[in-house]
DNA sequence: AAAAAAC
C-alpha cells in the first residue's frame, strides 16, 4: 500500500498550470502510467520532472534531494521504463537475472522503496523484491531464485545472499545508492566496495543523499561516471515549510514536558526522537503509563517489533512514535504535522534528516525540539548547516521563568473562539477554557513562544551546578504539579 | 558521546 507522498496530487497548485508538466510528457509505458493513474498521480514532483528525463537516458545521476520531494518515484519509474525497453534479452543465460538494484542504509526504507516499485510496476510484469536483515532468509532465497528483476536491499543481507549463492549481480546494469550519506555514516562503504566490484563495468548509477558533503562527493567521483547532477532544493537546507521551534528544558523534565507539548498541542501523528535506544524505550513507557498510545523503535528491537510498530503507527493505532535515529531518514508517512527532538542530535545533519519527517510535499510543519544548557554546540552546528537561526523558547511551566501559572492560563484563554479547542475542551470535559495550538497557529500563545534568556554566565562556568543554582526562578514544583495534574486528569476523561 | 547494519 502506497503511503508516501511521491508525488504530487491530481490537486496540485495552479499557478504553473500553462506549462506544467504530466507524467503522460515523458514517455513512459502505458502500464506505467496506469500503475501511476491506480495512485491518483498525474502530475510529477520537481525531482521527478528533472529525474526522469535524465535516468531514461542511461545517465548517471547525482541527485541531491530529501526524502518527500519524490525521489523513489523519480528514480523507479525511468528504472522501470528502460527495464521494459530492454526486456529479456535473450542473449542473458538466466532467464530472470536481477537487473536493476537499490541500495538503502535501514530496513524499513528498504521496504518502504519496495513497495514503492512494486506499486509502480504491478502492470508491466517485472518482479521486484526485498531483502534485508534481521528476518528469515528462507523466503528471501526463494523469491530471488523465482526470479526477480529489481531487488531492493540493506548491504549486509544482500552480501550473506551473494555468499550462499542466491543472488546473482552479474547482469545488473543499473545501480541505485539511495540515502548515500547514511550508507557513508554507517560504515557501509567497504560493503558498497564490495557490491560494487560484482556488477558489470558497463552500468548506470544512480546516487542519491540529502546532504552533500565532501565524503559524498568523493563516493560519486570514484563510482559514478559523468553524473548529471540533480538538486532540488539547497542541500543542506531545511523546508521553508517546517516551523522551528526550540525550547529550553531541563533533563530530568524533558519527559513530562513531552507528554504536555503531546497534550497542548492535541497531537495524534508525531514521531519524538531521543538519542539513545534506553532512551526511546524509557520515555515510550513513561508515555504509555500517562495514557498516551506510544511505541518505541529502535535497532534493539526485533525486526518483527519494528515493522509492528511502524505499521500500527501508519494506521494509527500508535499515535506517538518514540524513535532513535533508525527512522530519522527515508521513512515517508503521511500526514506528519510534528516531529518532537527530545534531544538535540550529535549530528547537526541528523537534524536535518529528523526535522524532514514533516513538512513533506508542500504540507506544513512543526519541527520541536528540547535542548538543555549544554546544548550550545550542537545548536551552533545546527543553526551553521541550515543556515538559519533558531530561537531558544521557555515552555510555560518547565524553564526558569517569571511567568506564574495563572498568568499562562489567561494568556490561552484569548483562544476560546478556536473551534477544535472547543471542541477538545468538551470531549475533555473540563471546567476551564483552554487555548488549542490548531486554528489560532498564527496567534501564538506568548507563554510558548517566548525568547528564552540563557543565563549571561560565561560557557565555561556554566556546569551543572551553576545552572541548577540559576533555575530558582523555576515555578514551584506544586504549581507545576498542578498544572500537568490539571492535564492528565482531562487526558483520562477524554 | 549514539545509532545503524549479516550471522
Amino acid at each position: 500500500m502506497m503511503t508516501d507522498q511521491q508525488s504530487s496530487p491530481v490537486s496540485a497548485p495552479a499557478d504553473s498550470a500553462a506549462a506544467r508538466q504530466r507524467f503522460d510528457d515523458f514517455g513512459l509505458a502505458p502500464e506505467i502510467l496506469r500503475a501511476l493513474r491506480d495512485q491518483g498521480y498525474e502530475y510529477p514532483t520537481p525531482i521527478q520532472a528533472q529525474a526522469i528525463p535524465v535516468v531514461l537516458q542511461g545517465r548517471d545521476v547525482m541527485g541531491a534531494a530529501q526524502t518527500g520531494t519524490g525521489k523513489t518515484a523519480g528514480f523507479s519509474l525511468p528504472i522501470i521504463q528502460r527495464l521494459m525497453a530492454h526486456a529479456n534479452n535473450s542473449a542473458s543465460p538466466a532467464r530472470h537475472p536481477v537487473r536493476a538494484l537499490i541500495l538503502t542504509p535501514t530496513r524499513e526504507l528498504a521496504d518502504q522503496v519496495a513497495e514503492n516499485v512494486k506499486a509502480y510496476s504491478r502492470h508491466t510484469g517485472l518482479r521486484a523484491t526485498v531483502v534485508f536483515g534481521g528476518v528469515d532468509i528462507a523466503p528471501q532465497v526463494t523469491a530471488l531464485r523465482s526470479g526477480v528483476e529489481i531487488v531492493i536491499a540493506t548491504p549486509g543481507r544482500l552480501l550473506d545472499h551473494v555468499a550462499q549463492k542466491s543472488i546473482n549481480l552479474s547482469q545488473t546494469q543499473i545501480l541505485v545508492m539511495d540515502e548515500a550519506d547514511r550508507m557513508l555514516d554507517m560504515g557501509f562503504l567497504p560493503d558498497l566496495q564490495r557490491i560494487i566490484n560484482l556488477l558489470p563495468r558497463q552500468r548506470q548509477n544512480l546516487m542519491f543523499s540529502a546532504t552533500f558533503s565532501p565524503e559524498i562527493k568523493k563516493l560519486a567521483a570514484s563510482f559514478l561516471s559523468n553524473p548529471q547532477t540533480i538538486e532540488v532544493a539547497r542541500s543542506n537546507a531545511t523546508s521553508d515549510n517546517v516551523t522551528q521551534i526550540l525550547y529550553e528544558v531541563k533533563e530530568d523534565e524533558k519527559r513530562d514536558a513531552i507528554a504536555f507539548i503531546l497534550r497542548e498541542r492535541g497531537l495524534k501523528q508525531v514521531i519524538v526522537f531521543t538519542n539513545t535506544k534506553i532512551g526511546a524505550s524509557r520515555l515510550s513507557v513513561h508515555l504509555v503509563k500517562q495514557g498516551v498510545k506510544a511505541a518505541a523503535i529502535h535497532g534493539d528491537k526485533s525486526q518483527s517489533e519494528r515493522m509492528t510498530a511502524l505499521e500500527d503507527f501508519k494506521r494509527g493505532a500508535v499515535e506517538v512514535l518514540v524513535a532513535t535515529d533508525v527512522a530519522a531518514r527515508g521513512l515517508d508517512i503521511s500526514e506528519m504535522p510534528c516531529v518532537i527532538n527530545y534531544d538535540l542530535p550529535f549530528n547537526a545533519e541528523d537534524y536535518v534528516h529528523r526535522i524532514g519527517r514533516t513538512g513533506r510535499a508542500g504540507a506544513k510543519g512543526d519541527a520541536i525540539s528540547l535542548c538543555g544548557a549544554q546544548d550550545d554546540k550542537a545548536l551552533a552546528d545546527i543553526e551553521k548547516l541550515t543556515g538559519r537561526k533558531i530561537v531558544r523558547l521557555q515552555l510555560a511551566g518547565f524553564v526558569p521563568t517569571s511567568a506564574p501559572a495563572f498568568r499562562e492560563r489567561e494568556h490561552r484563554s484569548e483562544y476560546r473562539g478556536d473551534q477544535r479547542s472547543e471542541n477538545r475542551h468538551e470531549q475533555r470535559g473540563e471546567g476551564r477554557s483552554r487555548g488549542g495550538y490548531g486554528a489560532a497557529r498564527e496567534k501564538v500563545d506568548p507563554w510558548f513562544l517566548r525568547p528564552y534568556t540563557p543565563n549571561t554566565a560565561p560557557a565555561s562556568a556554566r556546569n551543572e551546578k551553576s545552572a541548577a543554582a540559576n533555575n530558582t526562578a523555576a515555578p514551584k514544583p506544586q504549581k507545576r504539579a498542578a498544572l500537568l495534574g490539571g492535564l492528565r486528569k482531562t487526558s483520562v476523561t477524554g
